[in-house]
DNA sequence: CTCATTGGTTCAAATAACGAACCAGCGTGT
DNA sequence: ACACGCTGGTTCGTTATTTGAACCAATGAG
């Protein structure tokens, strides 16, 4: 680990409820000692990484972030480039879609397409998804990194509904189903009329950055419909991380492959072109 | 200077044309060691900051800047925070108003709020406002860090209408008279019609983080209305400044005290208030 | 008027960064 | 086919930075 890991690794201790955070909380969040804390805190705030009150002393992410992401958004426009696979998944379906990033600790939606329904799940851009109650929350924790996903694991969680899972391991036996389907699927978990099924994009590093997912009124959902949405939002979500330029890690094409496999033998395979294996090229082709 | 500041100031490196920087070019735009730039971007990939491409291996700004923009939004909603200020500002003049950032070597705008006028000036948001074309860019020059400064006038600059600033020379003499006034003021010089004012916004660290600006259509333009613009402007800059917990740099007051001192003798003291030196604890008080 | 906390400093010892030389791969001009 | 110049990336002895216990001064609570 380089002192620069260790000097970026104490952002990581932002979230939407840490929004400032003073020396000595930093270094015992981070377990460093606190001169090396100070000295890797000053180096941020130099670089505009970091602000900090003139009152309370205490450290606040820097306006760098807006001008990178910006700069960023400009060379290589996130939110344009889902917008049409999304979009596209919009109009199939009829249904609600959102996609959510993974940020400072939360998944939060950046890009919601609204249901044409007359009745519809309605998602608010920049809401935060709880980990515990919601598909896209569940689905991150099911890819992400085991160490990371521990952190939000070992907390306790609210109870939004009367099915909202809290119980930790009532949470690890719904991932492991997660882990084997290759999509995580809520109902009346987080909102007590939606059922949302949801997929991962991964990014560069083949971390899932966010998640693509659709919201549906829960009374309109059925076993059929959540096999047929779920294939669509899992095909959307690889589009998105393909068109990303990063890569579908083989270990989930391989997830996909066998379930795919487990479901045309039990439906008395309706498409036996999903089972194939290779097609190749295709951005989507497994 | 530390590990830390060196790794940071890579990304320096990233600009609107400039968004992809191999090794070798890193190496050779720090004056970094190729060993030890790439010891740098490997800690900046692996933390988000930096993505790589995986056919042409050559770095990107992350996914990172996205989280951690949205994070710092949430918490301190720049925008937010100044919109009311430019709205204000907008609602007294009647003219356009915007807001830019400095943003990896550009300034760009990120809050246009259009005169209601029916002839206006108009400004794209998030466009690109040339350094020696503008009063933003103008603006930033005057007042930011001179070794900053230095590196957007050393290149050659664009002629976009006739009375465009293209000579180095002139340019800095237009400088000084910006250092001295406290604003800066350009006609003609980017878009054939129009006019406009500009005051620094100053952040965290006394930096120049970006512009308030205004524009006019330039044949309404005259001395006294300058005048009165730029003192508006200025006062719309300093409390945005202030709003954004950041202080008004001592010599910045000074320039506008001296300023304002000299124009009260010239117009025979209309209002000797603004002259007055102290109000204490006023916003705008000085 | 303590006591515990805060942000920040110091300096010898421990550790990580440095950088010249190196390798392999790729495309070009000869 | 060849050497050439470029690329991204690795190695390892030397060198300089990071580390952390002990230390301040200031603030706030009991």
């Amino acid at each position: 680990m380089t002192t620069v890991d260790k000097a970026l690794s104490l952002l990581d201790h932002f979230s939407n409820e840490q929004t400032e955070i003073g020396l000595s909380a930093f270094s015992r969040l981070s377990g460093f000692d606190k001169s090396a804390a100070l000295r890797m805190l000053s180096a941020l705030t130099r670089a505009g990484f970091l602000e900090q009150d003139a009152q309370t002393r205490r450290y606040r992410l820097g306006g760098a972030f807006l001008r990178y992401a910006r700069l960023r958004e400009d060379a290589f426009p996130l939110t344009e480039i889902i917008r049409p696979i999304a979009q596209k998944l919009n109009d199939q379906t009829r249904e609600t879609v959102h996609v959510s990033l993974y940020a400072g600790g939360r998944i939060s939606t950046f890009l919601v397409l609204d249901s044409p329904r007359t009745t519809r799940a309605h998602v608010d851009n920049g809401m935060v998804l709880p980990f515990n109650a919601t598909a896209s929350g569940l689905c991150w924790l099911a890819f992400s990194d085991p160490e990371l996903a521990e952190r939000h694991l070992s907390g306790s969680f609210a109870q939004y509904q009367r099915d909202t899972l809290t119980d930790r391991a009532a949470i690890e036996a719904s991932l492991n189903q997660v882990r084997k389907s290759g999509y995580s699927f809520s109902e009346r978990s987080f909102d007590d009329e939606v059922s949302s099924v949801a997929a991962p994009i991964f990014g560069a590093q083949a971390e899932v950055m966010g998640c693509m997912a659709l919201a549906c009124v829960a009374s309109r959902m059925n076993t059929s419909l959540i096999s047929t949405y779920s294939q669509m939002v899992v095909d959307a979500a690889v589009q998105v991380t393909t068109a990303l330029g990063a890569v579908v890690p083989p270990s989930y094409r391989e997830i996909r492959r066998a379930h795919q496999s487990a479901q045309g033998a039990q439906s008395a395979q309706k498409d036996t072109q999903n089972v194939q294996p290779s097609q190749s090229k295709g951005v989507i082709g497994w």
